[in-house]
RNA sequence: CGGGGCGUGGCGCAGCCUGGUAGCGCGACGGUUUUGGGUACCGUAGGUCGGAGGUUCGAAUCCUCUCGCCCCGACCA
């Protein structure tokens, strides 16, 4: 893309209402534009993000072997009125009447739906166990939106609805997808720690939240330090194999790992003092196994090989994607702007043209641009006929992991800078071989 | 939902207390200049001062109501 057809708002001032890096970054990087209190229109930088991001959960979704679909983000309040929810989840439910009179809302969740649609289709015990996802605008009236898309009334998140026959076969679906989790953030070049979480008035052990440490975050944790040296790293994962989820899960959820919510003291006192750590976090996911509470009030069960029939086993399973974008920035960010992971850049490389309207700068830079493009990497070429510094600043801000730098001072020696946004390190090379370069980089992203 | 704050050109702000018909910086546009980390200068355009009502000869400024937004807390993913 070329700077100059794109549309690209970036402020040089920070607007008032943002108080977090991340809420001031995705303004001033020109990511989103907010709409009212909570809602947020996606600029094409914040879009391209948000797609990237999206990408990657459906990648590891369907490598775990779960089933994309979409539903709808209006919902019939006969639906929540059986599973009794429609009256106990209150104000934050934006509820809605059709010209008909009937009431609807704007989906906050999607297990009534899911339910209502498995329950239709789904009537033996063989055409389990399935788990259905999409990832969709969701909708809950908070009281008090804030942090930009952190906290927003309208977010994008990605939900999975595991159907199991029984028990065992429900903890594996757990289990199946707290590793995809692990893989989903590991990709994202984000360190999300599985923490043991409140299952509320259903009770329960099996819910696990995923929190992204940063000093911003809405909740207090307390975990062992050695979580933080855990990553599956190349691990071919095999996930149907019952064992290898156990395995891993058993791994990673051993060490303590727990928010306010379901921190204890006693048992916290018996990590190494040296390890015992507390911060903040921002919650970027959640597993829940709930079991029959919805198969139960909303008639979704199976024959069995006796003839006998048995509530389906649940468990919901979410991703927030909107919100990720937030935890990202809060987790790569400095002084100058964003600093991108590769994996989730808008453009993977940044071309800056110091003197535009050079003939041998803009002829370089034409052919590192084309060269890019066909290599797959999605090139930002700033062709404005800014000066460097104002450039500079602007890559810096919008986070390009990798910047090539050609001038004509560098060119009489036959050279460009390759730049990481993140070392400040740089590197002169001949154009080729700057090219060249990227191609490695991004290689296995 | 309790507490606090703010609405003035696209953005950041001053003016309000002590009423006299709106100003600064950035940005935009036109020019000159400059050219490896947000260049300097000259000029131009752009605002029903969130909205409604009231007081007054006169309201951005005072009063009442209202809408919107932000921050802290409680709540929630």
């Amino acid at each position: 893309m070329r700077l100059t057809r794109y549309f690209l708002p970036i402020l040089k001032e920070t607007p008032a209402e943002a108080s977090i890096a991340s809420h001031r970054l995705m303004l001033r990087a020109g990511m989103i534009h907010q709409s009212s209190a909570g809602i947020y229109s996606w600029l094409p930088m914040g879009f391209k993000v948000l797609q990237r991001l999206e990408q990657i959960v459906h990648e590891e979704q369907q490598r775990a072997g779960h089933i994309p679909m979409l539903m709808p983000t209006l919902q019939s309040a006969d639906l929540w009125r059986e599973s009794g929810r429609y009256d106990d989840y209150g104000k934050e439910m934006l509820r809605i009447t059709d010209r008909h009179g009937r009431d609807m809302l704007y989906g906050p969740t999607n297990e009534e739906l899911i339910t209502d649609i498995v329950r239709n289709s789904i009537n033996s015990y063989k055409d389990l166990p399935k788990t259905l996802y999409h990832i969709q605008w969701k909708f809950r009236d908070e009281v008090r939106p804030r942090f930009g898309v952190m906290r927003g009334r309208e977010f994008y998140m990605k939900d999975g609805y595991s159907f199991d026959v029984d028990e065992a076969g429900a903890l594996h679906s757990y289990n199946r997808h707290l590793v995809s989790y692990l893989r989903t953030y590991e990709r994202m070049g984000l360190k999300a720690i599985p923490m043991k979480a409140d299952t509320g008035p259903i009770g329960g052990d099996h819910s696990h939240e995923f929190l992204v440490l940063a000093e911003t975050g809405e909740s207090e944790v307390f975990y062992d330090s050695r979580v933080l040296d855990m990553s599956l790293g190349d691990c071919v994962i095999d996930f149907d194999d019952v064992a290898q989820c156990q395995d891993i899960f058993d791994e990673f959820t051993t060490p303590y790992a727990r928010t306010d919510e379901t921190h204890d003291d006693a048992i916290f006192s018996d990590v190494p003092e040296n390890r015992r750590m507390s911060a903040r976090g921002i919650e970027v996911g959640q597993i829940f196994y709930f079991g029959t509470k919805y198969s139960e009030s909303m008639g979704a069960d199976v024959v069995m090989p006796d003839g006998s029939r048995k509530p389906i086993e649940m468990g919901s399973h979410g991703i927030g994607v909107s919100r990720l974008i937030g935890a990202l920035i809060e987790a790569n960010h400095d002084d100058k702007g964003i600093i991108w992971p590769e994996s989730v850049a808008p453009f993977r490389v940044g071309l800056v043209n110091l003197r535009q309207g050079d003939e041998a700068a803009d002829a370089a830079c034409d052919s590192l641009y084309s060269g890019l493009v066909k290599a797959g990497l999605d090139p930002l070429y700033d062709d404005r006929d800014e000066r460097a510094g104002a450039k500079f600043a602007s890559m810096d801000l919008i986070g390009c992991p990798w910047r090539i730098t050609v001038g004509p001072r560098g060119l009489k020696n036959g050279v460009v800078e390759l730049t990481s946004r993140r070392t400040g390190e740089t590197v002169e090379l001949s154009p080729e071989d700057a090219l060249a370069r990227c191609v490695e980089i991004y290689a296995d992203v």
